[in-house]
RNA sequence: CGGGGUGUGGCGAAGCUUGGUAUCGCGCUUGGUUCGGGACCAAGAGGCCGCGGGUUCGAAUCCCGCCACUCCGACCA
């Protein structure tokens, strides 16, 4: 009976996979829809997640040297038409701004896609010599881009993100900082969010507009399609040759500075969800769990035992750990499987008889057998059985992205191996007009050009021209 | 933006073919009984039937237009 009505109330991931995420986005309360298409409400529990990511993100930035700043949200079309490439690649999804009350404007106003332009424009103003040198900006804020779909943190109209914006006097320099952002970013997601992740760097095809190189850490969702969740880009000059942006070096000569950016959105918690979560629902890592741990009181209404149920939750909150209490005359049944769909980590049940037997029962909601843990110390334990549940996250995920992803030697390969979702690793000789081919052929795109190269053959499968690099492909969402 | 599907209390649906003023389940409220895996009984509250127009004495139902959501493509963090 149970079974069924969990049925009732979430899509099997088996058997709708795209229902299944937006039934766990909107059931697990973390998201709702507004009016308009494509713009989304994050509800508390959604937004707790995010503001748990930003806190954790945003020390490891300002410990390597990053100021947050926040600038404008509109940028003057001719400000953002300075460079070409970049514009080129934002126009067709900008949203503009073409009235300023009843007036209409001299110039209308697209509202930031991403604020590469905003922030060269600031940086010709501040950078003039090498002792400015280095900026390390960064910014959260919101952007926008007209999408003409949208799915819940995957693909919104707005969205949350943080973007780093950084000038350097060298070349080397630059480059070293794409590089040890991509590595936050790697290491965030692996350590953090339990999500092993691809390092690598983009095809031309597939880089962002404007850079030069665009670097990614790709992940393998629980249906074998592929997120990306980090990217960074390394500029070389070329803003800041269209923005005018100098400075004077140690050798009194003018220098254009070399520039980064690099970020992430709030489309990493559609990675969280699709990566973690199962039939139940959510599964959250409990690093960023806003709810770590759930005290079911069991048999509330018997003499004490909301009681211990109290005392048991202040302890665990005195030891550092998000732990809420469920006091509601909801049966027990009902709270297990609210807060597994809500993904909290790990539900402490007490009752009755385990106040007798000085213990409470822990349930990982990873699942396996229920543990019976003493009160005495009940913290210290507590938290071995998070660091557990974040440990088994993490290798479940890395057997997910071993077991799909294989080497092929052909497109056939490829086009059959990646339909039901997986990762496809294959040799490529470097032309687009080869990477156009698989798109065609096979419905995959490059994800990368991992930095952690396998020497699977000597040629192109497509072309038969000699390799160069080893890429993965895949079905992206 | 192309192709398909769906819009009926908060959620899921029935009603539409054959027009007659909206029904069921869940949820919600109150009271009681329960309480170790989605409890039970009783009494209640709640609906511009997606929006606009048309046909008709009368439209959830028929016709036209639009919008939203969703799935599959093209585009993207």
């Amino acid at each position: 009976m149970a079974k069924d009505k969990k049925v009732e109330q979430i899509t099997d991931m088996d058997v709708d996979f795209t229902q299944w995420y937006t039934d766990v986005c909107t059931k697990a309360e973390l998201i709702d829809y507004s009016s308009i298409k494509g713009m989304f409400i994050y509800r508390p529990y959604g937004y707790a997640i995010w503001e748990n990511i930003q806190h954790i993100l945003d020390a490891e930035f300002k410990k390597l040297g990053h100021e947050n700043v926040y600038l404008p949200m509109l940028i003057p079309e001719s400000l953002l038409q300075k460079e070409k490439d970049h514009v080129e690649g934002f126009a067709p999804e900008c949203a503009w701004v073409t009235m300023g009350g009843s007036d209409k404007l001299e110039e209308r106003y697209c509202i930031r896609p991403t604020s590469e332009t905003l922030f060269c424009e600031h940086y010709k103003n501040v950078i003039h010599s090498w002792r400015d040198l280095p900026k390390l900006y960064n910014q959260w804020c919101s952007v926008l881009r007209w999408e003409k779909t949208s799915r819940p943190f995957l693909r919104h109209r707005e969205f949350l993100w943080q973007e780093g914006h950084t000038m350097h006097a060298t070349e080397d320099e630059a480059r070293a900082e794409t590089q040890q952002m991509l590595n936050v970013y790697a290491d965030f997601m692996e350590n953090v969010l339990a999500m092993p992740v691809i390092r690598g760097r983009k095809t031309d095809k597939e880089k962002f507009n404007g850079a030069e190189e665009t670097y990614t850490v790709e992940c393998m969702m629980h249906d074998g399609k592929a997120l990306q969740g980090g990217t960074s880009h390394y500029f070389g000059d070329g803003f800041a040759r269209a923005f005018d942006i100098t400075f004077t070096g140690r050798d009194n000569q003018l220098h254009h500075p070399y520039q980064t950016s690099w970020g992430v959105s709030t489309r990493m918690i559609g990675g969280i969800i699709m990566t973690h979560g199962d039939n139940s629902g959510l599964v959250l890592p409990p690093k960023i769990a806003p709810i770590q741990v759930i005290v079911v009181p069991v048999a509330m209404h018997k003499e004490g035992v909301q009681e211990a149920a109290e005392k048991l939750l202040e302890t665990l909150k005195k030891a550092g750990i998000r732990a809420e209490i469920d006091l509601s005359d909801q049966s027990m049944g009902w709270k297990a499987a609210q807060y597994e769909m809500k993904g909290v980590p790990v539900r402490l049940e007490l009752g009755p008889r385990d106040i007798e037997n000085g213990v409470c029962v822990a349930a990982k909601r990873t699942g396996g057998e229920k543990l019976t843990l003493p009160l005495e110390n009940v913290a210290e334990a507590v938290k071995t059985v998070l660091d557990d549940v974040q440990k088994e996250m993490y290798e479940k995920a890395l057997r997910n992205l071993h077991d799909h992803t294989f080497d092929a030697h052909s497109v056939e390969e490829v086009r059959d191996g990646c339909a039901g979702g997986g990762f496809a690793r294959m040799m490529w000789c470097g032309d687009e007009a080869c990477e156009v081919k698989m798109k065609e052929q096979a419905g995959v795109t490059s994800r990368c050009i991992p930095f952690e190269q396998a020497h699977i053959g000597d040629t192109c499968p497509v072309c038969g021209k000699p390799a160069k690099h080893m890429v993965i492909w895949g079905i992206a969402y």
